[in-house]
DNA sequence: ACAAAAGTGTTTTACATACACCCATGG
DNA sequence: CCATGGGTGTATGTAAAACACTTTTGT
């Protein structure tokens, strides 16, 4: 296969984290180069033995020690002069964390990676600005239309918590009944016999999401759909 | 910027096209390589100096002297052998074009060029069936949240080619009243003072689509949105 | 007893669905 | 006058939206 050709291939995440009703980015920062010291999304080249999907997970791995329970593939970035470097193409992909994937490890070369509140960014290199401004817009579509909000959470939680989520993702108010009905129409969430007990308050049932009974429905032409004010 | 890395980089687009109630996708005769004679996608090697974007929109041209009026991405296809005679990562498009570009011209290399009946499909090449099918998901997806059937139709047009071409790529039956209802609703179709008259039956008002109106109604925060049972 | 968060039902409103007959033209 | 496709309205069902008080715990 002759081909002259110049193009680096690059992939990129946008991992979103969230805790304490409060939405994170992870970000590191660059060590090398002209951009050295800036902040910018985790990723990397692309190595020509793997699949762009095992590139991300690796770059995941080495640059923040992490492992996602969502990935997908976002966008491709491919302008002509959006690395200064030299014509660099990157496959941008949009990924999960449960908060047991919160705390960044110290080792590895995680002592670099950081997460950053999702409205107070510091400025990040290349266009990574606008890959990220199209995961916000990804996440906030899917969560009208794909039980996703689930990988934001840990396996058991308080309704509370799936409410107070679509509620700071989407900025927007929630009737508490309505939302609760809605969702537990589907009949994808279990209620455990567990319950969580806070300072104060009536302690909360804890639910999960059964992802298995999500995958039946689907079989059958089911559509999850949440549509808010 | 040192990095060792062969792989290169292409685009290929799945262009739909419709006429008399038939939807087509466009396909090209290989001419060099294992794949010689084979029909695969339209697309190629992306040059050093355009955008992903402008490598397609010139790939159609030379290859079947067509300009889409409609174009997307559809999804990056990266894995590793995907193309056998080594690592090609390409960057999928999603086309339509309206019935006025349907005919190609026999000039240039669009000899090779050809409409194809969906569900007459050839065997194609590569994993372009994998690409065709996404793309078919796509367009059936789309159909249901963005006005984007106009694009496969003239500017002016009687509301059953409207009708005909929903019913057709979704392959259900609609309800002709509550289709057109519904449509008209939106208040983004224009009634022109033109009528079409074919062989027999009464004449049809012909309709156009208003995107500047439409345009308007995205920044309100307007939905277009058409389920059908 | 009070503060704090969880839990719960009914009424109203809007939209989707189902459904069948008349109209204008060409042959 | 008949065949062909275009054009139209209403009644019913179902789901979304609006809305406020009670329960359980900790302090």
């Amino acid at each position: 296969m002759q081909v002259q050709q110049n193009i680096k291939l690059a992939v990129d995440a946008v991992v979103f984290g969230y805790q304490t009703n409060h939405l994170y980015i992870l970000l590191v920062k660059q060590r090398y180069g002209i951009n050295k010291n800036k902040w910018v999304l985790p990723g990397g080249f692309v190595l020509d033995k793997e699949s762009l999907d095992d590139a991300v997970a690796r770059e995941l791995q080495e640059e923040a020690g992490l492992s996602v329970n969502y990935l997908e593939q976002l966008y491709t970035f491919g302008d002509v002069h959006r690395d200064k470097r030299g014509r660099v193409v990157s496959v941008a992909y949009f990924g999960l964390v449960d908060p047991n994937k919160f705390n960044l490890q110290a080792d590895t070369d995680a002592s670099e990676a950081q997460w950053f509140l999702l409205g107070e960014l510091p400025t990040v290199g290349y266009d990574h600005q606008d890959i990220i401004s199209l995961a916000e817009k990804r996440l906030s579509a899917k969560l009208h239309y794909q039980p996703i909000g689930f990988d934001l959470l840990p396996k058991e939680f308080p309704f509370s918590d799936l409410e107070h989520l679509y509620k700071t993702i989407l900025g927007k108010e929630i009737d508490r009944r309505n939302f609760r009905k809605k969702m537990l129409s589907f009949g994808i969430l279990e209620e455990t016999n567990k319950i969580k007990k806070v300072g104060s308050g009536r302690p909360a049932k804890l639910f999960s999401f059964n992802n298995q009974k999500y995958q039946e429905l689907l079989k059958g032409g089911f559509l999850f759909e949440i549509k808010l004010v």
